[in-house]
DNA sequence: TTTAGCACTCTATAAGAGTGAGTGCTAACA
DNA sequence: TGTTAGCACTCACTCTTATAGAGTGCTAAA
């Protein structure tokens, strides 16, 4: 049995109608507020032909209808129609952004807290990561007499900084003799090649003050190993308590705990599949792999840093959620933050770098 | 009518009572579970008294008595005993700091994270500023062919920096003399002495490159008033969902939101009034000058950060908490964090700066 | 001053009755 | 053949009532 036109009307009401009441809905309610003209006797039938085929399952005898995961899949792919955000609301998320073009993970941090505050849901990103990128350079700088600072870039255009303060003052000389023990010795080697043998090496071949080096190459590595690790940001996870259907405190604690826990959200990301570019991918209750989220859906997209990397940005919230809405707005963030970092890294500008520009911009006479 | 040591032993073994099982005690099970040799009948009278003398409150008729505010107040300024530490908890606060010897924020931060691992209870941390302290040094230095980052210390020992993607290449000796022009007109200016219409002058006034320039100086600017932005770390948030009186999804909703709230703790902190070194201080319920914590207490401590510095850091929890435990935990986490922090910024050694120095310390011929 | 005894109070829990939303089925209707 | 009206039935939810149990306060005796 396919389903027809009026099948899929009823099913499109009854997910709206759970969607928005996060209530079963029965067949008066339909009868009643669609254009349908039908009986609720007739919608019955249907519904019951609906459960039947799957897409609707009842939580008792006597209650309305639900969608079923397959419901709300079947209505995410084929019946939802595309929700087009109003130019109030692509303000808003573009105010948020404007004044974000600093570090990366900054930025990926601060663009899920602002999206989580408008969607209201528990919002997370993470920073992208390749496998193979190459040590690009290495800096030391004498930001004290006593403070050093590390800094390492690599070929993808991330960079960290690590501080170290030393009992004993350095001489700048040392530093730049160091610094370019360090580039000569590093510099073009990927990541996962650096490992603390090779640092020691570095150190066994070099007489040179070896307290501060050794110091300073331990930074270096943890600096390095930090670009590796695939740092997850959730912001706005409290959101999720404004769900109806988290009025049971086992349920909060079991999925605060899970948000606590960023290594889970972590394996959440690591597993997923290849993603076309701007593509968003919904995942509806039981479609999750993690148990923890079997009852939450998870929607999310990817980003590009320049033209290599791609980062992640979702979010996660009942299975009951807006997703024509959430899914614009997902997809219209992803897009912003590509637009926004690869331009960036590849060299065209950003759309504004000043917050402030008829303050300062006006004034100079070189900018084009 | 005063308190004698009879009163005392019940009053104490009535607080214990209820802070180990968030229930009302009754007299019955004090006769019982002491080695006072009373009757529950006696007891009861004892109750009846410390009652009236506002030791003690009745939640109804029936049940047994909770400590009041200032039951507990009495208990913890005179009836605890100080709870000395085990060696394998000594061993296992230790260890969490030990590899922790960087960005200060970054310490407090971590600190915080594992004390609240420890306590189970919510913890924050908060990086100590001055008022007066004054700009030490800027470097900008050369991260990438168009990334430039600022760093930024002061006169305190805090460093600050940021990174600015530009469009275009910037020439290293541009970014040297910059840093000149920025060092002469900043260095030794208070931070609040620095506000953007000082730094409009410093552009104004030179009409070298004003586009980087005033990107540049926007981002010093930002560092600065980062520097002095009394940064709030809240950690374990999550943890406040294990006892039994945050039962009520309303409750719950309150204070994750005030916890979510970053602000609201800074006031918490502002408002603080002055404390002694190493002093632990205990506010207990509607002690506590925010309405969200009137059934809450909280335990802080101050550390030091060099000589003068000083930052907090402290836990939130029902009032019925462990306080012998928790105000030893809170004074030997300050005492550490003072030690760690006050050694190094004065120059003494720290503990111990590599966390593996078996294996390379001991090769270095120099290193004391 | 302490204690045993007892009536009393109040909460928490369970059981029972009533209500209402919603269904499934049947039979009549277009 | 599809649609609709009608009706009995189911089940969650709420409200009420009964019961058990913990704990108290008071009184009178030791």
């Amino acid at each position: 049995m396919a389903l027809d036109d009026r099948k899929k009307s009823i099913l499109r009401a009854i997910v709206e109608g759970y969607i928005q009441n996060a209530e079963p809905v029965g067949s008066r309610s339909i009868a009643k507020n669609t254009d349908l003209n039908l009986s609720a006797a007739t919608i019955r039938n249907e519904m019951g032909d609906l459960e039947e085929m799957g897409f609707l399952v009842q939580p008792h005898t006597s209650a309305g209808r639900i969608p079923s995961s397959q419901g709300f899949r079947f209505y995410v792919d084929s019946l939802m129609e595309r929700y087009r955000m109003t130019t109030g609301e692509i303000q808003q998320m573009r105010s948020v952004m404007l004044h974000k073009i600093r570090e990366l993970d900054k930025i990926v941090k601060d663009v899920s807290a602002a999206f989580s505050g408008i969607t209201n849901l528990p919002t997370f990103g993470m920073v992208p990561t390749i496998e193979y990128g190459t040590i690009k350079g290495i800096k030391l700088v004498l930001v004290d007499e006593k403070t050093i600072m590390v800094i390492v870039s690599d070929s993808s255009g991330l960079i960290k900084n690590k501080l170290l303060r030393l009992r004993e003052r350095v001489d700048e000389e040392v530093l730049t003799q160091m610094t370019e023990i360090l580039n000569q010795n590093l510099v073009g080697y990927t990541r996962s090649e650096i490992n603390l043998n090779r640092i020691i090496e570095v150190v066994n071949a070099l007489g040179c003050n070896p307290e501060i080096l050794s110091s300073v190459l331990e930074l270096v590595h943890e600096a390095i190993s930090e670009i590796d690790k695939r740092e997850v940001y959730l912001e706005g996870s409290t959101n999720i308590l404004r769900f109806p259907e988290y009025n049971d405190i086992q349920k909060i604690k079991e999925i605060l705990e899970f948000f606590d826990n960023k290594q889970s959200l972590g394996k959440l990301i690591g597993d997923l599949p290849e993603m076309k570019d701007g593509e968003v991918k919904v995942f509806i209750g039981d479609e999750n792999e993690l148990p923890e989220l079997k009852s939450n859906s998870v929607v999310l997209s990817t980003y590009k840093v320049g033209s290599d990397l791609t980062g992640i940005i979702g979010v996660v919230g009942p299975t009951r959620m807006d997703y024509a809405k959430v899914v614009s707005g997902v997809g219209f963030f992803s897009k912003q933050l590509s637009k926004m970092l690869s331009g960036r890294l590849e060299g065209a500008p950003p759309e504004r770098l000043n917050p402030n520009p008829s303050n300062k911009g006006d004034e100079s006479n070189e900018a084009r």
